[in-house]
DNA sequence: TGCCTAGAGTTGTCGCGTCAACTTCTGGCG
DNA sequence: CGCCAGAAGTTGACGCGACAACTCTAGGCA
């Protein structure tokens, strides 16, 4: 029995289902945070990331470590916040910039919406979840980062798994 | 002892493994999709609801009603898909649009494409697998579709759940 | 007949996310 | 010192996804 060139009916219920969870989840939190607090889940995660940088600041690398994103996404986010003036950067003598920060906005922002978030993810996620489905979720979310990070990892890539937030 | 305000720390290590191995999964079968067969997994969503549709020929709503997606996205993509040959509009004598199906070049993709990608789909995510986690996974999913929709349905939204495919 | 509403389909705009290319700085080594 | 590799950061282009506004047409009904 050489192994079956197609997935069986029951994989594709079970893909098809986990993939519209997946997609309605994250589109729900995102609209919540868009309409109870006017920003967006990217906005969301980069805004709690520099609300608990100890310093409050934090250079373009270290965010993008610590979001698992890469670093023109960042930058990019960034010039769109900076617009909203949810962040500022600041620059050194040459112009060069070299630091985010939160600004009064930004964090008043942040600050409201963390709740109200995480009573959103309690209620669409945890909820609908018992203990040991969230066990069996929880093993098999880290083996798959696990799997496709050694796969990034023959192809030299690094992808330190941190904080991702959302 | 009312509700807490916050996460556990375990629920929000739990809520980051799993989004995070949702977001590197998806990423890693488009970008398998990308290099292997040259087309996206928007790309690939349509043309396999396209391909399997008994007489090969859709309307707009009708791909829109299957993928479970918003009519004006399936508009841009069809004609990205249209400006890349995968699709073909079929007008009637005043010009207006009423039928899609797939161009030679687009049928020849998707039948290509399919076995490579539910292998894809086998080994990120099933290859992960216990049966149980398994069970576990397909219940909750679910769970999570039906108390979303009912959210929707206090919006009077409609979103048959049908096949979404990715 | 003429109106009028509901649905089908498109378009524009904007934010998100990826990739590749580019500049500028920095540190090491001859 | 001068050079050069590599890191940091930005930019542009492009596809994806959501939302709102628009056109056109078919069907119903006076």
């Amino acid at each position: 029995m050489a192994k079956p060139r197609t997935l069986e009916p029951e994989q594709w219920e079970l893909w098809n289902s986990w993939m519209q969870a997946q997609r309605l989840l994250a589109r729900e939190l995102d609209r919540d945070l868009q309409r109870d607090y006017g920003i967006s889940k990217a906005e969301f995660s980069v805004l709690v990331t520099l609300h608990r940088a100890a310093e409050g600041r934090l250079r373009v690398s270290e965010l993008a470590e610590s979001l698992a994103w890469d670093k023109s996404r960042v930058a990019h986010q960034l010039t769109r916040m900076e617009n909203r003036e949810l962040v500022d950067r600041t620059e050194d003598r040459s112009g060069r910039r070299v630091g985010v920060g939160l600004t009064a906005k930004g964090r008043s922002a942040v600050e409201n919406a963390i709740l109200g978030h995480a009573d959103n993810i309690r209620r669409y996620f945890f909820e609908a979840l018992t203990p040991d489905q969230a066990a069996a979720i929880h093993v098999w979310s880290r083996r798959v980062v696990d799997r496709i990070e050694a796969r990034c990892g023959e192809r030299a890539d690094q992808l330190d798994a941190n904080q991702p937030i959302m």
